[in-house]
DNA sequence: TGACCAAGGTGGTCGGACCAAATATCATCA
DNA sequence: TGATGATATTTGGTCCGACCACCTTGGTCA
């Protein structure tokens, strides 16, 4: 079981989220939300400190007032596609947008700062999308594997706990629509090709053009993934 | 004056993130704290559940637990920004990286929207730089005006919401620095020049070198700021 | 030596209480 | 009538003491 002042924060941030609260607005006080969630003021004081670290809330003595929601903190992402049965289309394109990107400038840093071991660690992960055959489950495996690994090798801090962050959020809303995946192993593995070869002769820009055009690959996937399980989904509803 | 529990998460964060604790030991019990910091243990309470969503520790029934940094949110580079007389190099360096790059996403995405309107307004900041004489300051701002407004035509709001969270963390740190910044408005005005022709012709692939370059321009002059700040600073050191 | 069990410690929650600051209320004055 | 200022109320911040379920620890027993 989770913790009250969890199931409070939730609560009150799914509520926050779909806009019960115009912004601006005051929040119960901390004792009309106790009596409310039969809490003592306590755990709601804590699910307060939650919400406010969030960013969704201001709370300062006189009330708790309602944040716009995009000067709220990163983790808000988790909860917005939480919302309702599937995550929002453009929020997910969004999301994969920034996430590919930040690999893209995580290859560039790798690049410039020119340590080769890491550099072929790289490339062993590239190659194994054109020298193996994958099942869908190892392929999805390894393109996350290869966008951790690159991460991992900026070392850039910001970059990686934003890309982390993004991902954690963003991951669990992803399982459910692993079935519908179709890959196209074919251009996959026409991309990693290139990309060897980029990596191979230390090209900076040929790199960027080679992971934008897998990112972009990757992200056309999920995204293909997406929109076929929204339109099953929305079967289902038409004949119950 | 801040809030007892704000002193205390302060003080604690500062102890972690300095490794004052080994990673994976135990931080002392809330009441242990709460006798340290003459605190009653709920204020302690409230301290640790910021501690917990800055990601520095993971508190479970038994005892509260020191995280890895780069576990950390990304709230953290405030703090460790904050560390020292001046902030450390590397990370200026590499929070520039990412700024710069998002940035750059955001120009790319507002190309691909194709809204003439708000390109032209983009394009209003960018003859800012070549068009007027501007001050130091004004320069300065029209910079960071130039971002912001760019970050905002995204309309891509994970994108919004960590430039910003970014952003209000470093700025703070970047202030002391204004004086020792020398800007090349020459070649400023270079930069803008090639990128409002890039965005007149909706040239997506110039518009993106465009802003690399005007970004990097950005990144060093801000760069070499903090290296004259620093030697300055040093100095002063030396001869007391 | 290794499995087991009891005691103490820890976080989670509760109830009630006081304070300073912010807010709301209302009588007062122009 | 409308702005104003003093007052009463509400709100968050903090404190105290207490109980519970769970985990950790340490020693016992086989």
């Amino acid at each position: 079981m989770t913790t009250k002042h969890d199931q409070i924060s939730d609560t009150l941030t799914e509520d926050i989220l779909q806009r019960r609260y115009r912004v601006g607005e005051r929040l119960p006080s901390e004792r009309d939300l106790s009596a409310r969630f039969d809490a003592n003021r306590g755990a709601v004081r804590e699910a307060m400190k939650r919400l406010e670290q969030l960013g969704v809330v201001d709370v300062q003595p006189g009330g708790a007032r309602v944040k716009d929601t995009n000067q709220a903190s990163l983790d808000v992402i988790g909860h917005l596609l939480n919302q309702g049965d599937l995550p929002d289309r453009h929020l997910v394109d969004q999301i994969l947008v920034v996430i590919n990107s930040l690999v893209s400038i995580a290859a560039e840093q790798l690049l410039k700062s020119g340590r080769d071991e890491e550099i072929e660690e790289m490339r062993v992960f590239v190659k194994a999308f054109f020298e193996q055959e994958l099942s869908k489950e190892a392929h999805s495996m390894t393109r996350i594997a290869l966008m951790q690994k690159m991460l991992q090798s900026s070392q850039n801090l910001p970059l990686q706990i934003i890309a982390r962050t993004l991902f954690e959020q963003f991951a669990p809303s992803m399982e459910p629509l692993a079935d519908f995946a179709q890959v196209d192993t074919q251009r996959f593995a026409q991309n990693a090709k290139t990309l060897n070869l980029a990596l191979e002769k230390r090209d900076l820009a040929a790199v960027r053009a080679a992971f934008d055009a897998f990112s972009e690959l990757n992200r056309a996937t999920m995204v293909a993934a997406f929109d076929l399980a929204q339109s099953t989904h929305a079967q289902e509803a038409d004949s119950p």
